[in-house]
DNA sequence: TTTTAAATTGAACACTCGTTAAAAATAAAG
DNA sequence: CTTTATTTTTAACGAGTGTTCAATTTAAAA
């Protein structure tokens, strides 16, 4: 199953091969076949693997955000972003290359199915938290807004060399989470009022 | 060129083939590797066919812009956003699958190099006239802030599906870029206000 | 220990891939 | 018209793909 996350990471999943993976962990063809249930099926079962620990950090974070009290906006976006970006930071080189298999699987609209079984019930509750915070017709907005932040946060994941490239300075990695959790907050606001604003 | 972009837009690099490509032109497979000089050759030549013409309508739009006067940020990204986002729409298949094809092509390190010629000349315009509304230390933030908004115009192209899974109303296309926009502009602003906020 | 089940292995199959080389057809130049 | 380029076609090569099947080894159950 590592290899084969680093693989798909790494790769995709067209320009993954079994025997690749296979090679990388050292045992024979048939068997990460036979075990992993054919290519597709294997690719099922890596993106599925880490995605119910992710759900449930994201869902634990929430708790304790919420026991402090009346959670803001950007605290709420904070409990669905940090726990991704955490792990792919400090969880070590299988998490960084889940965070990429995640990026990958959410650009692609092939994995459409996959994506909605593994990670869109999560984000259905951070929508509705967050769209508690506007107007109730402003759901629709609400839900825009935290799909360009997804957006935004793989996009850290998967393009940093960017972000140095075209500023001109390096920016330490702990303080990415408060600048993207920044962006998103004040975007989501923004959607909102534009909508508001519709009427006018 | 055109079966190749409908092509690599709809499998990608890897899942596309040259025979595939062939067929659907309805020229035999040789003549497609002779013409593009290889798959990968090929696939430059697509990304890099319309990047010239939505470079030069990206800094039309800039020109004729501030013809009118001082230039806000929402409007200096519109003139970004708007010239990709239009073609998508109203441009035909075509340009359809080229919308998908650049998302595809930012997304994936493997193409930073093609990505790096073909976009960020024109980015780094767009980055240096925002980043002139900010203190002038403020420049990395907003640049940042400019690749979370490519991110979220891109996402916009690939996952539109899932706004209106999540949201519970369609909205309509028009008023999408207006959203957009105004999430990015705020967004940028957070992003700038939060680097502004690491002093105290 | 014997028997049944499961896991592992090596080899091969059928297929598609990108690329290439020589033959045929078309166009351009003299 | 003849002759040179250029483009197009046909065919095939070699490598790599996912998958399958029987043979073998290991583990578990009776």
């Amino acid at each position: 199953m590592d290899a084969a996350e680093q693989e798909f990471a790494r790769n995709g999943y067209d320009g993954a091969s079994i025997r690749s993976i296979a090679s990388e962990a050292e045992v024979p063809v048939a068997l990460v076949n036979h075990h992993g249930g054919g290519k597709e099926a294997l690719f099922w079962r890596v993106v599925a693997r880490r995605a119910e620990d992710l759900s449930t950090a994201r869902q634990e974070a929430l708790s304790t955000q919420d026991a402090k009290g009346n959670s803001s906006v950007p605290e709420l976006l904070r409990c669905f972003i940090a726990p991704l970006l955490e792990r792919a930071d400090h969880g070590g080189a299988q998490w960084l290359a889940y965070a990429r298999l995640v990026a990958y699987v959410s650009a692609d609209p092939r994995w459409e199915d996959l994506a909605a079984v593994c990670f869109d019930p999560t984000a259905q509750v951070f929508v509705d938290r967050i769209a508690a915070h506007y107007p109730t017709h402003a759901r629709a907005a609400v839900a825009s807004g935290f799909i360009y932040s997804i957006a935004a946060m793989l996009a850290l994941l998967t393009s940093q060399w960017r972000m140095t490239a075209l500023g001109d300075g390096r920016i330490e990695t702990s303080h990415r989470l408060d600048e993207l959790v920044a962006f998103c907050a004040s975007g989501i606001d923004g959607c909102a009022a534009q909508k508001a604003d519709l009427g006018h």
